[in-house]
DNA sequence: GTCTATAATTTGATAGAC
DNA sequence: GTCTATCAAATTATAGAC
């Protein structure tokens, strides 16, 4: 039992990981839930208050679907994340949220690069507390870049074997899938 | 003295790597260029011929500008493409044409979609041949992979540094500029 | 909370004059 | 090769009834 306003930023959210920002209408949205457009305005009044409040729901969740186990070693950390990546890819073959919205930054409202930027702030923040050491900000970045680009190799090549190849060095004893 | 049609590949190109595929249309680039979007028409029949032409120039263009060096080292040929990736940030600040498209694959025509994943494969082949060694496709994926991340993060950021730092390990000896 | 109706603008694309 | 003029459709958004 969701309400309509999670449903809307469920059907906004994956409109936006397959086509970007400009890619998805509020009658997209609108013949998905099965009501009108009118109706999409009454949850959200316009559409870049909806695009911030998918953004900010998304990093919420993924935040905490990477949460950090006790006692885990950096290597777990890494395999975290780069698992969490791929489950989603593997489900829809869609980007990340915020990396498509990332790469279409000159299009965004302020309000909406403000929640692309703090997910991505967040997520390196917290991988380098855990992968730890004197270039543990450096790590981060590299590792969370290369997610985001092995997503971009699988959706160009319709396939996640091209995740799988860019990322087997971030976690070499992760258990891959043949694609 | 260059062409109109060459003008306005430009200017596509220009757009849709600050704002991806959905966020131009041919009356922006008639404005830019001082002319009609009647007039676009007459260069380009669709945005789908546009766009595949912008893309199938692009790739001819980057994979001529990191062209292999007579006797480089595998480290001289990751350091060839990390620089011409962080040439065209350090410019303005965009993305990777092809990189934006990929994430925005589900927006593409068939068309579109081709050139974009024969960017990746040819870099990628490209790049395999260079490094050399057991793993060679893998890092291959992985550089490119990177790379494409990190322009991700430096958009999200509107700083080059997080592209740096996001690649540092890829060729730690290349020079960088402070951000 | 959803609807009908509509405003105001923008979109990709075409016809035909010059 | 560029223009004016136009089309049909889609866009974000609002007003007001139910």
């Amino acid at each position: 039992m969701i309400g309509m306003a999670e449903r809307l930023m469920d059907l906004a959210e994956a409109r936006i990981r397959d086509k970007g920002y400009a890619g998805f209408s509020f009658r997209d949205l609108a013949a998905d839930a099965g009501i009108k457009s009118a109706s999409v305005h009454h949850h959200f009044p316009t559409k870049t208050k909806l695009a911030a409040a998918v953004a900010h729901r998304y990093a919420k969740r993924f935040l905490a679907a990477v949460e950090a186990k006790p006692d885990e070693s950096p290597e777990d950390a890494i395999s975290t994340y780069r698992a969490a990546v791929r489950k989603t890819i593997e489900h829809d073959g869609r980007m990340c949220l915020c990396g498509i919205l990332g790469a279409e930054a000159g299009a965004l409202a302020p309000e909406v690069a403000a929640e692309v930027q703090s997910f991505f702030r967040r997520c390196i923040e917290d991988l380098a507390n855990r992968v730890g050491g004197s270039d543990a900000i450096a790590r981060a970045h590299h590792i969370i870049a290369a997610l985001e680009g092995a997503m971009i190799l699988a959706r160009a090549y319709g396939d996640i074997g091209a995740f799988d190849q860019a990322t087997s060095a971030l976690s070499p004893s992760t258990t891959q899938q043949a694609s």
